[in-house]
DNA sequence: ATAAACTTTCATTATATTTTGAAAGTTCGA
DNA sequence: TCGAACTTTCAAAATATAATGAAAGTTTAT
């Protein structure tokens, strides 16, 4: 396989696993484009290599740059905006960590906290079975939420020796 | 707030937390009532519950039973068949962390197998930079399958003391 | 102040995903 | 073997999500 198709290949991959976790196919595409070049690009560069709009381009950039995933960068002289992404996979992972972790994990904990609180009746099998999955959910979220904390905040040879090791 | 509203808001939260992480959210939701329901449930129950239709709750506990979180149970001297889930938190964590891991994240590594093998001009940006791209996130995909595998076959017990103790 | 170069917006269009429900299929008891 | 009770299928419809591109907005140099 040559380069070029490997290439392409990547930024496939990287668009389906992207889609299948909720993230949208382009984002992942667009990124998957940033991390494979070794210069920043332009908007104009990223459509044409991708077959998007200008649109989707500009809106798909700026999403990966909410996301810390991708930054601007100015070359003197020019107009134009370059972007690349971030190359270090570790932080990579960490930064989506952080995000979702804010987006989507806090949210439902603060919902679980509320759902917890709930009075019932101890003998009503409906309030006890209720009982138990939001009372071990809540558990389980709380303990992912300080993983990855901790994860979040530790440096990439703290995780690797500390966590795996364990892990084998 | 009464059993009922929060019963609602669980089945609610559960279905956006699982349309967030690309899992359908009827079928996340059809989980969330069965997870809360002391007794199976029939498919008219389901049906009613969630307003949905038969076709849709069919398709979707059939789903649900091949990512193995819910059973079928037959009550004897009744034709209808009655749905039940599995109620340990711990087990849908690991049932759902071994059918994504077999769906999504196998078919990746074996991708980024192929690509990390593709040979090029170690003088060409283009190319080294695709190389270091492909090769970390290989390593880092890989490091998570391990991960997800001793998770997956370890028990509780195992988990919560040898592994969150770590995470403080 | 103007115009060229560039970026952003957003109503519309296109695509992808999900749901419906009636029909077909299956199972079982009489 | 029949038919009632129940389950499954799948083409069509509905809904949700994403992409387009022309127009509006912004910035900068002159």
């Amino acid at each position: 396989m040559e380069l070029t198709e490997a290439r392409q290949k990547f930024i496939e991959a990287w668009g389906k696993l992207g889609s299948e976790w909720g993230i949208n196919r382009t984002m992942a595409q667009v990124h998957a484009l940033l991390l494979i070049s070794p210069e920043a690009l332009t908007t104009e560069e990223i459509m044409e290599s991708l077959s998007i709009s200008r649109g989707n381009a500009n809106m798909t950039v700026r999403d990966l740059i909410n996301w810390g995933l991708v930054e601007k960068q100015h070359k003197p002289g020019e107009r134009k905006e370059y972007f690349f992404a971030d190359k270090d996979v570790w932080n990579i992972a960490r930064q989506v960590a952080k995000e979702r972790r804010k987006r989507e994990l806090d949210p439902v904990i603060k919902i679980l906290d509320e759902l917890s609180k709930v009075q019932g009746d101890a003998k009503d099998p409906a309030f006890k079975t209720f009982n138990k999955s939001v009372t071990d959910i809540n558990k389980l979220a709380k303990n992912v939420d300080k993983t990855l904390e901790t994860m979040i905040k530790a440096d990439e040879n703290w995780f690797w020796g500390s966590v795996l090791k364990i892990f084998k």
